[in-house]
DNA sequence: GGGTGTGAACACATTCACAGCG
DNA sequence: CGCTGTGAATGTGTTCACACCC
């Protein structure tokens, strides 16, 4: 396993192309057989966004919208929107556009929300805490069934409604919770072990908040939410308009120092910014 | 403005191709001008991870490392990584590999991480807890410098060291302190209010945790970060391994139901999914 | 007319594979 | 001889534009 066959999840970047996780396929895979039902990954990261602005319209009793107005609403242009509609089926009536509630219908089919996915939340840190008192996560669909932290004086506590259980259980109470999403809320040091056991107990799918590039089986899905790799890509942008601005006084023929010294001042100490996360 | 010209932010998916955040250029670029450091944005996001596996040998007193085992330490391909590498300029040895000293420099220097950039969060809740108590958030280069929050107990309490302050005060605050990243930790119903006073206030980069899509001017860059849509998007890969795995046992064979019933259980109730966030 | 659905063109990103340098 | 740096090939995702249907 030299670099490659290695490759699990990566950092992301949300931008104009997009998606997230680093699949594996590729080889091992007969070929021929393939489910045409190959989804982008990238359209599969919209489509859950298309369903909140629905759910939004299905409030206001709103039964039907045009790909032009579902597509404002979601941040996205209406080309796009409708070939990722094209992907999960023709529910489209033409010259009239979309049923809300047909479109919410088939869209929780396809992103598997028609079966509950119990969540585990594991490192009741500051992050953890939050994510627990979420009050059945991202809003039902997804009850939080455990909690497990390290810390001997929260073992036990009731967090958010439910008790958090010793580490060294993981195993034990996710295969006996049919636990299948596991979130990882610990420091960079425990993650991998945790992650282990959170697969040993059966949890096929993990989000992780450890800024580590965890180790899994191939059959297990990772995605990661990495607050530092956030804030330097924001960095960046910001560091890049100061060039183009730079770049554009000069062609202005304005005088205000040349090229190349733009952002060069404070220095050394980002290392630490590393070191980070983990204290989430 | 009909969705088009108006593109902001998108979800993003965390994938193998990969990028975040839906910049603008395209019209009103002069064409020929443009720079040629266009650094792709998926490799931007694979920077900061190169820059943390970086710090990590570093701490180690390994001062080079090969394309090999940096990528392996960064959990991508060799390839990948020397091209990402080759587009901040050529810092290696042939034959060799790179020093490590240098590349974090240029790596810092690329992101922007030689200028500090302060930041606020708003939103004192679970997370905006979580945030605020980062102790410096993503390690330092990114000092938190103010704290808001509506609640009128929560303003003057000290979080991590800072007094929070009130919403209100968001404009003069970030223009006096010099903020230049913005933290929307509130729900949704506040956020773009929030938002509209950040930019106001001289920001030009936020970091969003609300589930909406954001309207900001065109020179201010966005991410987001979706809880609700993560954990749909690993949804999806569990609903799609069990429709493989029904597949499967289909070719081999076996008699365990139709295709077309694998998860067609639980239903409705997503709906109240989207609502989630919210209370984060 | 109005709006969906989609092939075909394009743009972006990853991987290959090898020339070239230390 | 080993490893970087990169053009060229491939693959993936986005946009265009229009046929087709209501």
């Amino acid at each position: 396993m030299t670099a490659h066959g290695a490759d699990v999840q990566d950092g992301d970047g949300q931008a104009e192309a997009d998606s997230r996780i680093e699949s594996k396929q590729s080889v091992e895979v007969p070929a021929a057989r393939e489910r045409a039902r190959a989804i982008p990954e990238a359209a599969v990261a919209r489509l859950a966004v298309y369903l909140r602005a629905l759910s939004g319209l299905s409030e206001q009793d709103i039964t039907t919208v045009s790909s032009d107005e579902l597509a404002a609403a979601a941040g996205v242009n209406s080309a796009k929107l409708r070939k990722d509609l094209s992907y999960i089926g023709s529910y489209g009536t033409r010259g009239v556009g979309y049923e809300v509630a047909v479109l919410i219908g088939q869209i929780e089919r396809t992103l598997g929300l028609t079966r509950k996915h119990s969540v585990a939340v594991v490192g009741i840190g500051n992050l953890g805490h939050a994510l627990a008192n979420y009050g059945g996560f991202p809003g039902r669909g997804f009850p939080v069934s455990a909690l497990f932290d390290l810390d001997p004086d929260l073992v036990g506590v009731p967090v958010g409604g439910i008790p958090v259980s010793h580490i060294d259980d993981i195993v034990e109470v996710c295969s006996e919770r049919e636990v299948t999403i596991g979130v990882i809320a610990t420091p960079v040091q425990g993650a991998q072990e945790v992650c282990d056991r959170l697969v040993a107990g059966g949890v096929s799918c993990i989000l992780n908040f450890a800024p580590v590039v965890l180790q899994v089986p191939e059959d297990v899905e990772v995605r990661k939410v990495d607050l530092a790799v956030e804030m330097q890509i924001l960095s960046f942008h910001v560091a890049r308009r100061q060039q183009e601005a730079a770049a554009q006084s000069e062609v202005d023929g304005a005088d205000l120092g040349p090229p190349g010294t733009t952002g060069e001042q404070v220095s050394g100490e980002v290392e630490s910014a590393n070191r980070m996360v983990e204290r989430l």
